[in-house]
DNA sequence: AGCTTGACCGACC
DNA sequence: TGGTCGGCCAAGC
């Protein structure tokens, strides 16, 4: 018999989406590290997926690898990293970006992390 | 069957 | 600090 009558989504996305999930708040994933934890696909695959199919899951946890804002959504997504504490940064332009270096996660290995 | 596009990335300058 | 270049992988036209 057929599995599902609604829009099929394909299993990729939602293992992307997945992992999506398990980002804890205040943290964030770049597209590529998400392809990498899945071990298939690259960045631009995660990144459709978000597009398709983001706004299921917390999409401002998954971001650029360079920290920029989600363009479109730069105000939504600020106002969630202001209230999960996410690290942030201001540039010379006086524009949020992420500061990736303590905001981005591993993907759960960080329990013994620790520097300020 | 080939070219363009996209919620990308890392290296370089 | 910021811009450019080449590489990457799949979907659309």
């Amino acid at each position: 018999m057929s599995e599902e009558s609604l829009p099929e989504i394909p299993e990729y996305a939602e293992r992307v989406l997945e992992v999506a999930e398990l980002i804890p708040s205040g943290r964030v994933m770049t597209y590529g590290d998400v392809a990498e934890w899945l071990d298939e696909g690259g960045p631009r695959q995660v990144g459709r997926v978000m597009a398709l199919y983001g706004g299921a899951v917390p999409w401002w946890r998954v971001v650029r690898a360079d920290g920029v804002l989600l363009p479109g959504s730069e105000l939504r997504a600020l106002e969630h990293y202001r209230a999960e504490a996410t690290p942030l940064r201001t540039t010379g332009a006086g524009e949020h970006r992420l500061d990736m270096r303590r905001a981005r996660w591993d993907g759960g290995n960080d329990s013994a992390r620790a520097h300020t």
